[in-house]
DNA sequence: TTATAACGTTACTCGATAGTAACATATTTT
DNA sequence: AAAATATGTTACTATCGAGTAACGTTATAA
């Protein structure tokens, strides 16, 4: 039991807990109807201690979208960074990617990305998503162009790409009937070949 | 101008403008950022008045799922009653289901499904919608079973279609830059043979 | 023409909750 | 040990908005 961690990582550690305690109560009973006194119940905790760790209310959304945005662009640096046809390089990203955004605090940004009140940060927000989409875009353009990919519209490809993909937070449980791996390999065979039959 | 419209259609009309306004505003600003008297003031009457035509704000949502669940089961009557393969049927639906959920009601509907603070409702909602699901999944084994649909998971596929039809809610607008009928054709194109290459 | 129901208004109540002020305690650092 | 800083509390303010009461006014029907 070492007791020797700093100020700052004990710190970040409770707003890690906030961050995930929160986004599990927006995600069940949504934003609205989530007050900030039963996030801080949940630390067992008031109200006003939650302030030393975040501005307000929507700065709670703002650190979700951080953190999931953070992961996904590292994840995205290294998968595109591989000598692979743009196909391989789409199945290596769905794939790293389902793992990331069936967490709680990802699944949180993802229902309530570009919905802050305070019209800089939903734009910011929004931009934060284009600016990964366009990365998706990109993939797909180099496998349009290396033959792996069909020749298609690569902005709507994109979009209905995260559609289905974002669709999986509100629905997917870690714990429920489907498991991860299945739900790839599903989604996989879907996006690779499409549904028709034999 | 003929002012003989009877009294139950008049107030059928005005219910009709007030779901309208109110799906558009709440897709704009979001439900709880959108107060009665914002609704209110886009009829020129006064937020008593909306009271005349809804039990409460909540009511507002259930009307509006109400029209698009009322719409969506009536194509499907009439998809699935024609004679034609599993893969025609699913062809079928999507087409026809686009111009549907386009709408800025079925839009509303789409955003908020389950959402409702009386859990009866949301119970109700979340239900109304599993049963469309259902029936996608019933023309998907129709598919499965005469060939003309790959061997797949029929509730991931539902689901998985579901999402991406359902996001286009979230940023497709009829006057945006991409047409629907390109949008429909993209959309099949994906679903049918996926996204491989040649 | 009068009675009744439909439709609308103004002016209020009442609860919820985000955010703050002021104060208490523990922990580091000097 | 004393000073400074981090962390927490209780008790409050201030606002917003859903829903309602009470009261006109218009249109239909007897």
């Amino acid at each position: 039991m070492q007791k020797s961690l700093s100020r700052a990582e004990k710190r970040q550690q409770k707003l890690d807990v906030i961050l995930r305690n929160a986004s599990k109560a927006f995600m069940e009973r949504g934003y609205y109807k989530t007050s900030l006194d039963d996030i801080a119940r949940m630390q067992n905790v008031t109200k006003p201690t939650l302030y030393y760790y975040i501005k307000n209310k929507e700065d709670i959304l703002v650190k979700c979208e951080e953190v999931t945005c953070g992961r996904i662009n590292e994840m995205l640096d290294d998968v595109m960074a591989e000598k692979v046809s743009g196909y391989d390089m789409l199945y290596n990203f769905i794939t790293r990617y389902i793992p990331i955004i069936t967490d709680d605090v990802a699944r949180c940004h993802v229902r309530h990305r570009g919905q802050m009140e305070d019209p800089a940060l939903a734009e910011k927000s929004i931009q934060n998503h284009k600016d990964i989409e366009n990365r998706v875009r990109e993939i797909i353009r180099r496998g349009i162009k290396d033959g792996s990919i069909r020749d298609c519209n690569s902005t709507i490809l994109a979009i209905l790409l995260f559609d289905s993909l974002n669709g999986l937070t509100s629905w997917y449980k870690s714990d429920g009937p489907v498991k991860e791996d299945e739900l790839t390999s599903e989604v996989l065979k879907l996006v690779t070949e499409g549904v028709t039959g034999s």
